[in-house]
DNA sequence: TTGCAACTACGAAGCGTTTCGTAATATCTT
DNA sequence: AAGATATTACGAAACGCTTCGTAGTTGCAA
């Protein structure tokens, strides 16, 4: 028995994760700034407060209470949810395909010369993973 | 002014966005099927009745009351609606880099030999396309 | 023609998310 | 010490989405 995964953010929740992600631990304030800043208008200070406090509940951040101001931290990794998320975007949208996500993703979109070269290099290492398989594959979790 | 374009459809309105889009104008007995048959549990009858009725409000489907049961059939393409989508997802979710997005989806995925073909030719396309420019793109809609 | 079955329209409840007001508490300043 | 300020906790309102019950209507069959 493993304990129940944190859910998948909101957006709001996902607005938060950014500004921790990006800038590590940080109080209410600090955090609340941060959006107000990112938003067209000023965010209430209580309204990320509460967002803060339900996170918390639903494991999605921790949080350090020995000061007066609490400090919260992101308690999930970027590239874990983002895959979560992608998961079901992928699911909902394009009907689990992510070939189709991808072809529009890069089809309909303009991408720089050197954003295609990343690409390229990505395809390369994926295939020559594909094609020379680890030996030692099974001793992997 | 152009009149308001058809809004992001939720998850609902985009599972019978996908129900039309595959199989074409149907009347809510017919979408209701496929949705219950979609899904684990029976969908109630009402249920979609409603949401169709709040979609063609939305103007994500038209109809044709002539007969007793109303034919529904989609409003907005489907390629359109994901890149939409697309974009709103890519906005929440990696901070609007679609390489990002790209890498994610490849890179934490199996993906098979065929499809990394398919997006092998993609990339030559856009590549040929980017170099030698059409002197006629001023003609396109 | 009468009654049953299917369909549409509509209202409302339930739920989660977001937002904010208010009260209680702690800290700082003078 | 007293008052001002900042912070937390909590409740509730507002909103959108989903679901369903019910009433009214239409068509069909016996």
């Amino acid at each position: 028995m493993s304990k129940a995964p944190p859910p998948k953010p909101t957006d709001s929740e996902l607005e938060i994760l950014h500004v921790l992600w990006q800038h590590g631990p940080a109080t209410v304030r600090a955090i609340n700034d941060h959006l107000s800043q990112r938003r067209q208008a000023e965010v209430g200070y209580t309204t990320t407060l509460k967002i803060l406090q339900l996170m918390l509940e639903k494991g999605l951040v921790r949080r350090d209470d020995a000061d007066r101001s609490h400090v919260y931290r992101a308690a999930v990794r970027e590239q874990e949810t983002q895959g979560l998320l992608l998961d079901k975007f992928v699911d909902a949208t394009f009907g689990g395909s992510a070939l189709k996500l991808v072809m529009q993703a890069l089809g309909s979109r303009q991408t720089s010369a050197d954003e295609l070269a990343q690409i390229r290099r990505l395809l390369n290492d994926i295939e020559i993973q594909n094609s020379t398989p680890n030996p030692n594959d099974d001793d992997r979790a």
